[in-house]
DNA sequence: GCCCCGAGGATAGTTGTACTATCCGATGTT
DNA sequence: AACATCGGATAGTACAACTATCCTCGGGGC
């Protein structure tokens, strides 16, 4: 299919598609001749996950790159697919650096039965558990209990849902889209929470009017 | 104080300062003479809030100025403090419609014995639901209780810390920073359920290192 | 009284990200 | 053969968040 064909497709304008394309996003058409080229599928699917990685989940172009990156050019496996989930994850999470295992991340690990091991994920919640120790923001080992299990489920329904995918790409989709959402429904189930316990301690608050939300 | 000085004791350039002072983010300081103007303890804090907001909330300026017009200019009291949370919960959620009462919410505001109000927290979190069911992202009820037990905890904490703030500045950056600390935490804590997952049906994943994180 | 350094305000420039518009030569179509 | 079109390259735009430069004026040392 033509440049044109696959915009028309994918709801992408030509130039954003020439765009991917000098970014090293989308791979090149192969040339029919000088004037013309020739895209695929895959060219379809790599695109759909782009923009859905832009769109839904708001995910930069370099990040994108890089998980594109590790997706590309290797048959479709599950150890694969295992491995995909491992980068996406390292994308979103923005991990780089590792932390010592703290006691509280030990307690959950071993709350929820799950096996420990040395993976990026499990130095990433130890980070983040000293990090916010640092700020002064406690963590109760009861609220990050209700939290490993919350996580717990969603991970077996998100690992089933992903299995489901035919494709690298909508199995990529499926599990970043899934991560992004829960975390906007953690962030407004904890506000729903504050704003209720406000209400306990202090009676309705009004809505913030004065000079609240609410403009363009 | 000079802007200088300003300058020294919170950190940013003057150039910054200046740039926020365009920006309507401070208020100009009462001009002594036409080449000299003071600034005000009161200065010193917006500028550590909005810097705050900044660099470890990641908000973007707009939102920052929606969260200080909303602080500015009144007495600080304790029901002036509920909206304000109120109004930090909306700029951080980008609450703007709402959200027909959905039968997951309803169970989750009865299973935690939370004063079940009209507020926009809670219609965002209808909301939510809704969209992530028609993302074909379904939430199981246990694991929006879990969400639940662990906000309940986290409200509480949250709203004895704010408390304890005697500046509404110090009241509205500890209310911020709570909410992302958390949020962060969940995503990390959801990576490692999912990644001990993994391990569980298909034996210890492989780190990414073909083509996975760790560059710069 | 005079000079000059620094303060503060205004204006314009920079960086980074994500596109978008224009130009151009080749080429399939009529 | 005329001509619209295709695809690649280059340059321009929009927005956010700063940053650098210029300009003028006033206070302080001499």
């Amino acid at each position: 299919m033509r440049l044109a064909e696959l915009s028309e497709v994918s709801g992408t304008s030509p130039a954003s598609i020439k765009f991917y394309l000098r970014a090293g996003l989308l791979q090149p058409g192969t040339p029919i001749n000088p004037t013309r080229a020739d895209y695929t599928e895959e060219h379809v699917r790599r695109l759909r996950l782009i923009r859905g990685l832009r769109s839904t989940v708001g995910m930069g172009l370099e990040d994108i790159r890089r998980i594109l990156d590790a997706s590309t050019g290797v048959e479709d496996s599950a150890p694969r697919r295992l491995a995909l989930l491992a980068t996406v994850q390292s994308v979103v999470l923005r991990l780089d650096g590792a932390a010592a295992a703290s006691a509280a991340g030990d307690a959950l690990v071993r709350a929820m039965a799950w096996p420990d091991e040395d993976s990026e994920a499990r130095s990433a919640v130890d980070h983040h558990l000293a990090v916010m120790d640092a700020a002064g923001v406690g963590v109760r080992p009861d609220v990050l209990e209700a939290y490993g299990r919350a996580a717990d489920t969603i991970a077996g329904a998100q690992l089933a849902a992903t299995e489901l995918q035919d494709t690298v790409e909508d199995f990529i989709l499926t599990a970043a889209v899934g991560m992004h959402l829960h975390n906007q429904l953690v962030l407004k189930v904890v506000a729903l929470a504050q704003a209720s316990h406000s209400i306990r301690r202090y009676g309705a608050a009004g809505p913030p009017d004065a000079t609240g939300p609410g403009r363009p």
